[in-house]
DNA sequence: TGACAACATGTGTTATAACACTCATATTCG
DNA sequence: CGAATATGAGTGTTATAACACATGTTGTCA
């Protein structure tokens, strides 16, 4: 039998509540799953973030991506998106220019050596993501998808 | 309607597997609760980790506990839970003694501050978890809780 | 038009996370 | 016994997160 969140954590007490309860599980779960998913990433030097924001750039397509826009697509909320880029640049994966328009905008745009980069990690991602969590049936996956997301938008 | 994940993040492509979806899934609706929870633990000074060491360390009692245990229960893994405990013991929370038998051991303990502090933060706690949570009845929480639990413990 | 507000971005600084390494104590076993 | 190994804790350093503030650009409206 596998062990409960209790048991995991070494709690003596019971929860005081299942709001309580879920908000720990939730917590719990992601450090589990994050932390494996970027020891994945590490391997190929980015951290989750930065995989993130480039799976961002490489859906906006050539047209790019201006700072906040990439910001608030994060999946986690990232305070200082400049210097998130500053690395992603520095490393040659994006490229970043003052241009159009509107003089305030900075685009990013993916490189195509960040493209390369993304290509090699999606199988790589997509054995992963089957590693962690294949062992739910469809069914069940749905079933938690639908309910956090409940859980993120109160009604 | 609440808006999709894939809304959320504005995501045109749809998502490549369930299991990925469901990553996704898990690590916004846990950036979203931790965010409120961290926002309303700040006006008191603490940090999430900080606060689940403390809760800890109350659960242990007067015995007390030494570094890595308190390291090993804590929800999200921190490698340095040193200074971790530094910070507490700064700001009059916790005690660090190096007692007992083997003396490799430091046993860290919840001071009378830190029970005071904690007991003022209960209500809080429990309010706040009801706020961000409340919306969902008690089967879904439980449903939710235990479909999380098997995605962490893989078969 | 010209002051002012709103917006997009960037910078400076401090706190914390992350990682490699060292030190001290305890245990194991030839 | 005594060298080697294991364990627990702490330190030094670098990278990143977090926060307040500054700069330049655009839109608004008296």
């Amino acid at each position: 039998m596998p062990p409960t969140l209790q048991e995991e954590i070494r709690q003596r007490k019971p929860f005081g509540s299942a709001e309580e309860e879920a908000m720990l599980s939730i917590a719990r779960t992601a450090a589990v799953l994050e932390h494996a998913a970027g020891e994945m990433l590490k391997k190929h030097g980015l951290t989750i973030t930065q995989y993130n924001a480039l799976r961002i750039l490489r859906g906006a397509g050539a047209e790019g991506l201006c700072r906040n826009e990439i910001r608030d697509r994060l999946i986690s909320r990232v305070p200082d998106a400049t210097r998130l880029l500053d690395r992603l640049e520095d490393t040659g994966l994006v490229t970043r220019t003052r241009e159009g328009e509107d003089r305030r905008f900075v685009l990013s745009r993916i490189t195509p050596a960040g493209l390369e980069l993304l290509a090699r990690l999606d199988p790589e991602v997509a054995a992963t993501n089957r590693r962690l969590l294949g062992h739910l049936s469809q069914g069940k996956l749905r079933t938690l998808i639908d309910l956090l997301g409940e859980a993120r938008n109160p009604a």
